[in-house]
DNA sequence: TACACTGATGATAATGATTATAAAGTGAGA
DNA sequence: TCTCACTTTATAATCATTATCATCAGTGTA
């Protein structure tokens, strides 16, 4: 299954004429592996053990390549550091204004809400995005028992 | 109108103990009567010439203080800059991919996304957010002409 | 009015994420 | 093997934002 994404991303890069590195192979696995939405510092800890010589700049040019590929996508919260989503099925996040975990869920697209912003506006709409914000069932657990 | 906004955001301050200085005033002021959801520099930067000793602190202490108030909210897109925008009534924002100017749009709140990712997730709700990305009119006629 | 206290401001340094630069490495094709 | 274009690495630079701290201002009190 997630072979299957993983070949998929990889072909889809050799067909726009980027050349597969160890480095690219392991940063798209693990963010193909990955539940928790990484941040590029999350990746760059990751493979520091399997490569210890990686800078930091190479994992910041590899996502945003693929980024430009559409392989993956960008989530950027307030001052806290970008994170990025490998692109699967539509979703959208719910994120804990505690702990900042991020959770997908899913919801049919709100194309009426960007009808509406067309005919409003007079843009044409390329995109929406839309995030929930609360509180995850640990962090209201932690905040009911300290109280 | 905008008179009586600058005052009730005034008392509220008042009324939660915050002293008004001349440079909160000229903050808010600048605020509410921008249209253009400034950053933080644009404050700074317009208010130059009535405070030509303020701080870009100070801008980025108020902005913080006004945030706590509830009077501000706090828009974050990508790596650019944070932008501030004045709360009136609940609007979304539609935001041009090619040259970033905001526009604000009416639209029903999405209480039932809402309720659905909270029942999936076991998250208890505090807010959402949703932004539409596109291309204004001003840039799209300026691409069909470059063409 | 003088004094003291608390919060606000201003100058500047520090932080942290991200990007730019330049040198060295690597792989595919001639 | 040689070359060229692309990658990586190391490091410096950038830029928004925050922290620090000394100074300043406003309010309440004697």
């Amino acid at each position: 299954m997630s072979e299957v994404r993983l070949k998929d991303a990889l072909d889809t890069l050799k067909d726009s004429g980027v050349r597969i590195t160890p480095q690219r192979h392991a940063i798209l696995e693990y963010l193909i592996s990955s539940e928790s939405h990484p941040t590029a510092d999350d990746i760059y800890k990751a493979l520091e053990s399997d490569f210890p010589n990686m800078s930091v700049a190479t994992v910041y040019n590899n996502l945003r390549v693929f980024l430009n590929a559409g392989l993956i996508k960008e989530l950027t919260y307030g001052d806290a550091s970008s994170r990025f989503d490998f692109v699967t099925h539509d979703h959208y996040h719910i994120i804990c204004d505690d702990c900042g975990t991020i959770v997908d869920f899913h919801h049919p697209g709100l194309e009426e809400v960007e009808h509406l912003a067309s005919h409003v506006t007079g843009f044409k709409v390329n995109s929406h995005r839309l995030e929930v914000y609360g509180t995850c069932p640990i962090c209201a657990s932690r905040v009911a028992t300290t109280n």
